[in-house]
DNA sequence: CTCAGTGCAAACGATTTGCAGGGCC
DNA sequence: GGCCCTGCAAATCGTTTGCACTGAG
């Protein structure tokens, strides 16, 4: 069997995890991961899902978004780019906007922290919720 | 006795937590929060708390930050600023960096959102805890 | 055989809520 | 008197964890 890193197999659950978070452009909570999931595996743990999301996430396979809102989400997509929340129905879209140059250099100069990384997070109402306000 | 909005009356409750929460230049949590008042207040409840800084929350008169973490974090200021969270001890600073101007210009020109607002949150390895690693 | 991985259910921690009593207007 | 507000405790919700079992190597 494929291996992940050191210790760490592809076992049938992670593949199927890893493949249905990639095969959607949304950014799904755990639960909705689990959902997800179970159309092919439907014996899966919630916990298997969450351990396994957290796992991926840690070997920078997936990312962890912990944006506002009560669940954190995920992304299928590993690469840093900014992200964007509807205000009303809480759904989370990438924006494609190039990462700002600079900006972690500029904020060195006013904190005492060493900077490891930064993230832009709008908030807005999405295409869906503003025609339902009309 | 004072208001602060329609229907909403500055208890002694209310205005005890929010002195406390813009005394101190850290972002605590409710429960850091409960632990300042109850010093003052020994008989308030916890849910007042979180119930009071939801409220003044609501009204604009202190910031909720849903940053990483587990618990969401308070600031005494209102006025919109970013900030950095520590990865190492989960602690929340200011980021006196003036607003990126026009970049949720840009940020419309890329999505179909409605976009009402923005956030920048570094994240990083504080004083202390870079001190604690030598 | 060993040990990482799993399903299941119980535990956990942060937050919310129902309720009965209390106090301002 | 009405209604906002409180303290208290129980409930809720997302997430984590302990455990016994399974299966790959």
């Amino acid at each position: 069997m494929d291996r992940i890193g050191k210790n760490m197999r592809l076992t049938n659950q992670r593949q199927v995890i890893l493949e249905e978070l990639q095969k959607v452009a949304s950014h799904p909570t755990a639960s909705e991961v689990y959902d997800m999931v179970r159309k092919r595996l439907p014996r899966i743990g919630l916990g298997t899902v969450y351990r396994n999301l957290e796992l991926l996430a840690d070997h920078r396979i997936i990312t962890k978004l912990e944006m506002g809102g009560e669940q954190k989400r995920f992304d299928g997509n590993a690469t840093n780019h900014y992200h964007i929340r509807c205000l009303h129905c809480g759904r989370v879209d990438d924006i494609e906007l190039s990462r700002m140059a600079g900006i972690e250099e500029r904020a060195a100069s006013c904190t005492a922290y060493e900077i490891v990384d930064h993230h832009i997070q709008f908030s807005g109402i999405c295409d869906n919720c503003k025609r339902e306000k009309m």
